[in-house]
DNA sequence: CGGTAAATCATACGGAGGTGTAGGGCCGGC
DNA sequence: GCCGGCCCTACACCTCCGTATGATTTACCG
């Protein structure tokens, strides 16, 4: 299931820039410090590239043929690319870094930066993008147990994680007692649960509304 | 205890702004959307008002004598005044803007700016002022009945939420499971849970950690 | 058509939780 | 010094939970 919990793929910064000197100049920055590294021309480039899910983040100048940098962190969202951003422009101004801060850039630097600067960003960045992922990972593997319960025993992990009594619940769902207290068997098991406190939690993380 | 739940005392502007003319002229703004205001002419002025727990936001200029309105912005935080900033600037760039934004800024505008710009930042400013004083206010309630709970009702109340059962509990607190049962009905009087379930999530809200 | 899984219900037993009653020791405030 | 709050314990009683055993119906799949 899990590879190497805590060691991670090496993550793998993805440039997109148009302008090929600062391009390369940005790619060997960051192999300089032993970070994968891959180079785009521009955000169609990025978004044709199969497979987003690897860990990292994105380096995108803002002024791009076709896309625009605040367009395609846009775009991103709307796929579900969860890569954190950092943006870089030449002319900008006071408000596009503001719409890019607002739509959740890590930063916004304006060239030419320090290569320190954009190292920092990365860094942040990088952590996010751990962070994120790690939740995320945790998430899925509760959907995945979650997937496997019957319709049935959803509704009796929601209303016995509501706190009510197996008689309560069998009585909403028009049950007898004991047809509850096997489903509820069945959700600890499933769920992988050793105690109903656990099974709250796990119904909190998964969101299910209490009723 | 609430006094209004849903209806709270109409929203402060706080404007901090050397520029008498500006100032005027915001308050103004402000005034004419059915807002309160207050004005101040630097950031000392309004850090000696006393009282900084109104709902509202804040209106600030960057560039002020005394205190900068960047380094408010993070005295605000180290003083636990919770309060949504705007900030806005004649003669900003982009690294102030980014710090500012990164600081948890609303948003960062530049003057001239067109009224609405600014009416949409404050309308967005006293939203999440808003949805951060109802979080806070469940929260206190919270931590108000649970120091109504003794040391041992503490102890007892993090070792059943992690899902401990009441020998176990008596165990590992040198205790007959009696006393336990004792302790833990209290606590589900004093913290007003009415379910184990109930008393799970009261423990999560309160980020008692499980054992 | 036979196998399998889900859903349902029943009986029964042991363990766990919840409550009420009762009592003793300790400490700090009035 | 007395009272109240906290902490601890015990006994009794009832309810609730968990599980095992056994069984029936329905539905789907190869």
């Amino acid at each position: 299931m899990q590879a190497h919990a805590g060691l991670p793929a090496r993550p793998t910064i993805f440039v997109v820039e148009d302008d090929q000197a600062i391009r390369q100049g940005l790619a060997g920055l960051f192999r300089s410090i032993d970070l994968n590294v891959e180079v785009f021309a521009s955000a169609a480039d990025f978004l044709a590239r199969p497979q987003h899910d690897r860990p990292g983040c994105l380096v995108v100048d803002v002024r791009l043929p076709g896309l625009s940098g605040l367009d395609f962190q846009v775009r991103l969202q709307d796929m579900g690319i969860r890569l954190p951003v950092i943006l870089m422009t030449g002319h900008g101004d006071i408000p596009m870094s503001v719409r890019a801060m607002k739509a959740g850039a890590i930063d916004f630097l304006v060239k030419p930066f320090r290569d320190q600067d954009m190292l920092d960003a990365v860094a942040t960045a990088i952590e996010r993008d751990a962070a994120l992922r790690q939740q995320a990972a945790a998430r899925e593997t509760l959907r995945a147990n979650y997937a496997t319960l019957s319709a049935r025993e959803q509704e009796v992990f929601r209303l016995v994680t509501s706190g009510l009594m197996n008689k309560q619940v069998a009585g909403l769902l028009g049950l007898s007692e004991i047809t509850v207290k096997v489903h509820r068997s069945n959700v600890m098991r499933k769920m992988n649960a050793r105690s109903l406190a656990d099974l709250v939690r796990l119904a909190e993380a998964l969101e299910i509304a209490p009723t």
